[in-house]
DNA sequence: CAAGTAATGCTCAGACTGAGCATAACGGCA
DNA sequence: TGCCGTTATGCTCAGTCTGAGCATTACTTG
């Protein structure tokens, strides 16, 4: 007698446009937002990955290039009322040049979701006056939470950390989820929350996403074929949720072979020297092992 | 009516002795060796890791700490005849210190599953005798696989693309599972091959050690409570397949905060100057965002 | 044409890296 | 005991990389 399992697939679809890291969700109404996700169809999806495409292009009318799968979420207490049998969600990420998708999806600001992961224009005041002081209240004197809070909310940030500040904010009570999750009165939490545990799977992407930008070239998944330096620069900021020294960003985005100019001029838009236009160097794979984009900080 | 799937759950044991990385493999007699995996408790798992760490301990006897999820692998083409249903593997790596095992399983060298991967001794005559000059012919003129094959096996050797090689061996016929997945007769393969997909597992595995290595301290996980710092040093050279300078590692590893001294000397081994006994210092982790063994080149 | 705004160039000091040379501290042995 | 082989540790040095700024160039706008 086969115990009942329910294999979903999730799809963290980014973007960026206007300097902000989006996310693709779609439903809503009176209820929470959620991701784009469905069942495995086991019988005619041949792979995890082209289930997922399946189903994107389902929901959202999207084609993705760049997609990579996340993680899976298998929690037993994940179990949901409108399903039956054990929810077993295998996550991904995609990454689309922003388009307009079908009429039910929409993009929303992935800092809406993670306010306080936005530092570009230094630490978010909400961190250190609404999160720190929170967080520590309920850490009480448990030296391991006290001790966790220092590590991902102190000072030395850590932008590659998005899972596990939002997992200690979920613990802490602090995101609306978890009030949600265990049927209680809805508290007015920290980020705007996404339905069942998406917002969670959400921080696992933004976190990825981090982490790889400074050793692959994904960024470039995200710009149009030709553009500036500033662009680049922007998305990468966007996306990493710091600063970055403009000049000192150029050195090392030219030194490193990952782009080429074209030549030609991207039109100046509201004054200024216009900025040349350049384009993603794929042979650079060929020359240098880990080819991304390093961030000089601040 | 469910369309009938089974969750499996595959563990990656790694562990460090005598210098070389080692992986834990069960079963065998005629049949290859496999890692240890079941299924899913559907009912009383009440999360993946605890399955994973429940299905450790039955098959192994093994009581492992540190624990991380790898990858979920869904092919269909991974169906088998022992099975119904589709299989849905989530694979996990741990670290333990390495510890006899109970009877059915055992220890293999993970070098012996990739003998191209380990590079302390430089990089290994077979890769460019053997696997390239196979592989260019494998490519013949299609451009796409030259390009992948000088990525990945070329010049600047990028430790962490294990599961990559391992894939484009696998799509060139040159592990013996290729032919084994397609019923064919048996060939002899580069490297030690496993039961089923598991030694792309272990590929991920080990792409996924190499990587985090140098930014979390994971590599203490192998190590005894207290080591002496070329024990630490040759560690990381197992699992990074490349040997470091030994001076700019000591100098590196002591900056960095992540270990102190304990005062002691471990008694010398075969003469030469007694070395101090060091022992992790878990506070790096508020001090500095990334910590983990770095690696000086060479 | 002057002012304002970006894009680009260039410099400089300090920190970090890759390589080696030099010295210290043991065990073994003549 | 004193020398030798061996490994641990210290230290130096040049080359590179980074973080910060200052300076110049090329457009748009009023």
């Amino acid at each position: 007698m086969a115990r009942l399992v329910i294999i979903s697939l999730d799809a963290v679809i980014v973007a960026v446009t206007d300097d902000a890291p989006r996310i693709l969700v779609v439903g809503a109404g009176d209820d929470l937002a959620a991701i784009p996700s469905g069942r495995l169809e086991t019988t005619s999806d041949e792979t995890l990955e082209l289930g997922i495409r399946r189903l994107i292009a389902e929901q959202t009318g999207l084609g993705v290039g760049y997609v990579e799968q996340l993680y899976t979420f298998g929690d037993r207490s994940r179990r949901r009322d409108d399903l039956e049998g054990r929810p077993i969600s295998v996550a991904y990420v995609a990454l689309v040049r922003e388009t307009a998708p079908t009429e039910d999806a929409r993009w929303v600001d992935a800092y809406e979701l993670f306010p306080w992961e936005d530092h570009r224009a230094g630490r978010p005041p909400m961190v250190d006056e609404g999160l720190r002081p929170a967080l520590v209240a309920w850490a009480g004197d448990d030296e391991g939470r006290r001790d966790r809070i220092e590590i991902v909310f102190g000072d030395p940030w850590d932008g590659i950390r998005v899972l596990d500040r939002y997992e200690l904010l979920y613990e802490a009570g602090l995101v609306a989820e978890h009030a949600i999750d265990r049927g209680l009165p809805p508290i007015d939490g920290y980020g705007t929350p996404l339905r069942f545990d998406h917002r969670r799977i959400a921080a696992t992407a933004l976190g990825r996403i981090r982490g790889k930008l400074t050793y692959r070239p994904v960024v470039f998944e995200l710009l149009p074929e030709r553009f500036t330096l500033l662009e680049l620069q922007r998305t990468v900021e966007a996306l990493a949720g710091v600063r970055v020294h403009k000049q000192n960003f150029r050195r090392l985005v030219e030194r490193s072979g990952l782009v080429e100019g074209t030549g030609d001029k991207a039109p100046s838009r509201g004054g200024g020297r216009p900025a040349e236009l350049f384009r993603y160097r794929p042979e650079v794979q060929l020359e240098r092992p880990r080819p991304g984009v390093g961030q000089p900080y601040r």
